[in-house]
DNA sequence: TATGAATGAGCCTTCATTCAT
DNA sequence: TATGAATGAAGGCTCATTCAT
């Protein structure tokens, strides 16, 4: 593995472990055994190492939403699947998941906006779905995309709660998320009328 | 206006624009007017700051949660109220929310476990209040402490997308957290069967 | 007893404890129950509440010496009556001896020299006992103010080893002292030719 | 010559006059004509360059102890040999003498015990030499360790009164130091009874 | 590609001291 | 006689970054 690969994997869990402000370039090397000095003919900055980490966390997230995804399922499967890949992602990547959603936009100016709200496109294939949905009625749904942020909303905080060690610990973590994820998107699907 | 609480008012801005390990005593002191000394003639050190901080924080939620609740009012009513004044409170008082729960328990292990979750009282309210609803047969519930939990989750997730802007700018937020906090507790209303 | 004293009691134990460049006078004020602005009531500044220590120090051990010494004793009597008072003062006072001994001239040349030699007067009072001696035979010295230094600094170093810890600790201190003073003195008291 | 050198020595002379307390790091780093910073390059931190301080001295001591000592000498000479090379050493790098007795173990609790204590093995040297006398008969005494000690705190007595600058100016230091170290040594020789 | 040496700025904190009360 | 509030200076130390090699 390149010393890039290497300085992003420890970056990664001191970003998490010392949170942004405390992270430093000499830890860093150290843990990567190299350097300080060596970082800087990988990454111009802090701020740069910062930003690739970012990017390349968005694009872990993304390419494990779609892995799950298949062309074949209808629209409500298609949402349920990714809503669970979503929650199940940020759990078992929590360093990559907090990396995407603990830094702010505001907070780092320097960041080409751009790059950084490259993340929408996630939401966006979340409305696709939904779009889809409500085209075949099989979901109830008014604005695609506002349903769309309000599942993520509601997802992010279920696996916010769990990362942030936040949940109570007499409730069952597995179940808890089982539970929620459904009663998310439960919300969205059209209510069967009974005969 | 006491040195105090204007310390208090600086500290609460700079923690939130920079973060918990970028706040600098001296920046506080600098904005608040006074020398980087005369900070610690109010706080013993910077974690006993950040204690009053976030302890203030807390107080000013539950607060804010009690006095929008009226004894006459039904479970239902107790219910939409809170997650109402919650997300409210959240919208309204940005620097206090992110005190709360922004700041990662990770990044202050000193702190003393039982003040920083002196916050769980605040579910504890959520989960009396939903007990009643279970027992009055208006809501539909299995653990009220799970369901507790759950409502929160999905509130904090809702205000935390807005708080930290990650919100689409074409979705106009007043109705995206209407719709949202509508939708939260609707799951937990019982079905009425129709006719 | 007086707030003086007081202070001046704190201070002497947090003089031999943290040394001369860490002794604070917040620490002093706190110790004493007082604030630190009263020291200022009573002296004028550090250096001279330092200068009080010492001489205060140095007068409870010229005290010390004198009041073991009976004129009616001879001269070999009288210096090694002397020569005990002064280790049995150091041992029994380290705080004291400490004061006086640890802090060198020239490391505070603010100091009123005059006020501070008068710790010499004790090495005159030891030359005056040895010049008698010398009179009537009885020790066998050269320059009396030069036989009072050798003893003196002799003694000193006795003290000093103790005070300071650096004896072994197989070697019982009191045994140690004894043999010391004695082999000191002897040196100095006239050799009986033997018949 | 290496700045870590230059560190060391620009140190020496500012813990010699400014005590343990006071020797600062900014103080050592103007002086050296480096930023502070770079002292850290060089060493961990403040312990570590008096740690080092310390031991370097020591190893001065011991090796001109040791350097000055001829294996066919007799015991007597020895011991003569070795009580003027520790004064003379004393006398000639106060520094480096101060360094290891003037500083006070209470103000460093730091500090491994065991390199501080290093210096004990020249006591030892001291011991076997009168231990090698007491067996030829050439010296009277009753356990040599205790008499190596009681010989070690006078000519530390007579050394530190003239490095502390506490000698009377009417005595001259040669002098003084020589028929100090004649009469610390003659106790412990046997008396030779006249024919 | 890699690094050791170096640094200015900044960190939290403690200090002796002053001033108004 | 006593104090609480305030402060400039200094303390040890870490930081991101640069430069020569």
């Amino acid at each position: 593995m390149s010393l890039r690969e290497d300085i992003l994997e420890v970056s990664r869990i001191l970003l998490v472990k010392d949170g942004f402000g405390k992270m430093s370039m000499r830890k860093i090397a150290k843990r990567a055994g190299v350097s300080a000095t060596s970082i800087y003919l990988h990454f111009q900055n802090k701020d740069e190492l910062l930003l690739a980490l970012i990017e390349s966390s968005i694009a872990k997230l993304a390419a494990a939403l779609k892995d799950n995804l298949s062309d074949s399922d209808d629209s409500i499967t298609k949402l349920e699947k990714m809503a669970r890949s979503f929650v199940d992602f940020a759990l078992e990547n929590p360093q990559e998941y907090e990396i995407i959603y603990m830094v702010r936009p505001e907070e780092m100016p320097k960041f080409p906006k751009e790059k950084f709200q490259q993340i929408r496109k996630i939401y966006q294939m979340l409305a696709t779905i939904i779009g889809e949905g409500k085209r075949t009625g099989a979901l109830e749904v008014d604005d695609p995309l506002m349903s769309a942020y309000m599942v993520w909303a509601q997802l992010h905080g279920v696996a916010s709660v769990i990362i942030s060690k936040r949940l109570d610990t007499r409730i069952p973590s597995e179940e808890f998320v089982s539970q929620a994820v459904d009663h998310i998107i439960q919300g969205f699907i059209t209510q069967k009328t009974p005969a």
